[in-house]
DNA sequence: AACTTTACCTTGGTCGGCCAATCAATGGGT
DNA sequence: ACCCATTGATTGGCCGACCAAGGTAAAGTT
């Protein structure tokens, strides 16, 4: 993580798409922060979406929470076997369907619950500072757009036979 | 990659960082985009990056490949091996340093050249679908001072010593 | 010239993330 | 009741990305 003093120059290639270019190297540059944030709380990055979905919604089937944060089945699964094993979560087999799990956030994580909430406050303030209110909410209107277009994108790719209910 | 009518759903510990929180859709969403179009170009998301420097700067030695794209040095190393295998870069030993290593991109990458440009504009396309020119040019200054933000950020972190010219 | 520091790269390990393939259990159709 | 499609979850494999440690070569110090 050098940073240069001004961090871009974009390759000749990219310069079709600078608005890319710079969701790229925001993003990393945001989740090395979250990571550095997160990494005294025991959690590495990515695992605080699990968290906080356990959080508000107590014991959940596997696949709900699956659903939920959008990630691809394997990866909640391997997620959840590390997130086990150190203590932040309980599995158990669902009674009334038993292929499922229900998962469950641990008390000792409850106890995260604040503190990641705090972390994840400061992320945005972080990220946000020096920008008034009426340019925070004017980024976050058009990322909501830009996650719309890039969602419906997916959409019709994993999907492509969604008007063939007439098999 | 499931994507529902509304993808969204804050989490109440995400609550204070709701910026944060689209950051990190965004930037999944995007890269799964990224991946897609270049699946069909032989290249994984991230490879982009590197071949576009070296497209743009011929032989170069790695650690300024290492400077320009800002990642870990053993991340471009093992991704220069796979680039190396699968033919899209070659690399030599430097005769003036023989610690370094000169990497180049081969003839047969360069063809993909125009490919990549072309899905890198598309994407973009598909990204800011949607939003008039003075929104785009918005969410760029935005991203640029998030990105600074956050690059300042990781920088008095790794280097701590920055205003020792004078040693 | 010998020693120490620094620069360059690699290896090994860990995580998040994806896909493809698999297995078990449920549910629908006939 | 039976078969078949669907759903729920796991495994193995791969890639990007990080850190920590190591090894070699160059540069700086004395």
């Amino acid at each position: 993580m050098k940073a240069d003093p001004a961090c871009t120059d974009l390759p000749s290639a990219a310069l079709g798409g600078p608005v890319s270019h710079a969701v790229s190297r925001v993003a990393r540059l945001h989740r090395f922060a979250a990571g550095k944030l997160l990494k005294g709380l025991g959690l590495y990055p990515g695992q605080e979406f699990l968290m906080m979905y356990l959080w508000d919604a107590g014991a959940v089937r596997q696949s709900e929470l699956i659903k939920a944060v959008d990630l691809d089945p394997s990866t909640v699964t391997k997620m959840l076997q590390r997130l086990e094993q150190t203590g932040h979560v309980r599995r158990c087999p669902d009674p009334d369907d038993r292929r499922a799990v229900l998962v469950e956030a641990t008390d000792d994580s409850c106890a995260l619950h604040a503190d990641v909430e705090r972390a994840w406050t400061n992320l945005e303030e972080h990220t946000l500072a020096g920008l008034d209110p009426s340019e925070r909410k004017e980024l976050a209107r058009l990322l909501a757009k830009v996650e719309e277009n890039l969602c419906h994108e997916a959409e019709d790719c994993s999907e492509a036979e969604d008007c063939s209910e007439r098999h």
